[in-house]
DNA sequence: ACTTCGACCTGTTGGC
DNA sequence: TGCCAACAGGTCGAAG
């Protein structure tokens, strides 16, 4: 499910219900997603309020006082806000009670994801201290691509979703982005010129940006926290459109496995 | 240091 | 209709 632009639609639409309210109470129902959810949790928070949220990959950054609780939404994870009493269901993991009847719910059926409590800064965590910049920023350049890309040999769509690379570069977009810079999934790295770095990052923006702008893509069943779904599916060019004409010059799209993902692109608008 | 690959899970889909 | 394999938006960590 997540990418980057749901994560950002996500911590967005959860943070008016939640920042500054006090829990009242923490319940922990599943038994472990990709780790263990620290039960500590249920002690320490109830009293406290979430004086900020953060988005650093895909990871979201709930920061109190005492410490910051990091959540990933993993695959098929899910973040909601409900505002009256829903049973839960059976892929309803936690559940974090607000003093003002909020619920901020938990959802993932594949139990990729992750809730991880550190009272360290949580930057400096070691699932997000090694992570690459961020795709909108000033780090992320045509020269800082180039550098560490022309000593690397693996296809370039491999390249762009190293998260030590850049994070937030999921497979979606990442099919995406290079079909808008017209380059071929398959080129190796090191044989991707700085110019055409320079169209391909001005293109990963710009795709994350308008992702986001219409609340990310819901292939299947993406809902932000109001259970609304994204609206972005309706303009990818590529993804999942094996075998339809391409958009640009009517050449069927076709279909490739790297790096264990299918990837999706125009032999006619991305020539190897 | 780079690259590949298995692993973690459940639900859905498509072929026979 | 039913069964089973293949596949799904992520990413860690072991092994080559």
């Amino acid at each position: 499910m997540p990418e980057l632009p749901e994560v950002e639609t996500t911590c967005r639409g959860i943070s008016p219900h939640i920042l500054e309210q006090t829990i009242v109470k923490v319940i922990i129902r599943a038994p472990k997603l990709r780790w263990p959810i620290p039960k500590k949790i249920s002690k320490l928070l109830p009293g406290k309020q979430p004086i900020s949220i953060e988005r650093r990959a895909k990871y979201i950054l709930l920061h109190f006082d005492i410490g910051t609780l990091i959540i990933h939404l993993g695959m098929s994870g899910r973040l909601q806000t409900l505002f009256t009493h829903t049973a839960p269901g059976k892929h309803d993991h936690v559940d974090i009670v607000f003093a003002n009847g909020c619920c901020l719910r938990y959802t993932d059926p594949r139990r990729f994801g992750c809730m991880l409590w550190t009272e360290e800064p949580a930057l400096e965590h070691d699932l997000l201290r090694k992570l690459g910049p961020e795709p909108f920023s000033k780090e992320f350049s045509a020269k800082y691509l180039f550098e560490i890309g022309c000593k690397r040999k693996v296809p370039i769509k491999n390249f762009i979703m190293d998260s030590k690379v850049v994070v937030g570069v999921g497979n979606i977009y990442a099919s995406e982005a290079l079909f808008a810079a017209k380059i071929n999934p398959v080129t190796p790295t090191n044989e991707v010129t700085k110019d055409q770095f320079t169209i391909l990052i001005k293109h990963i923006k710009a795709i994350l940006r308008k992702s986001i702008k219409q609340g990310g893509t819901t292939l299947k069943d993406f809902l932000d926290n109001s259970g609304k779904p994204g609206y972005f599916s309706q303009q990818l060019q590529v993804y999942g459109r094996d075998g339809e004409p391409c958009n640009i010059c009517g050449t069927a799209i076709e279909s490739v496995t790297l790096g264990q993902r299918n990837t999706f692109f125009c032999p006619s608008c991305q020539p190897q």
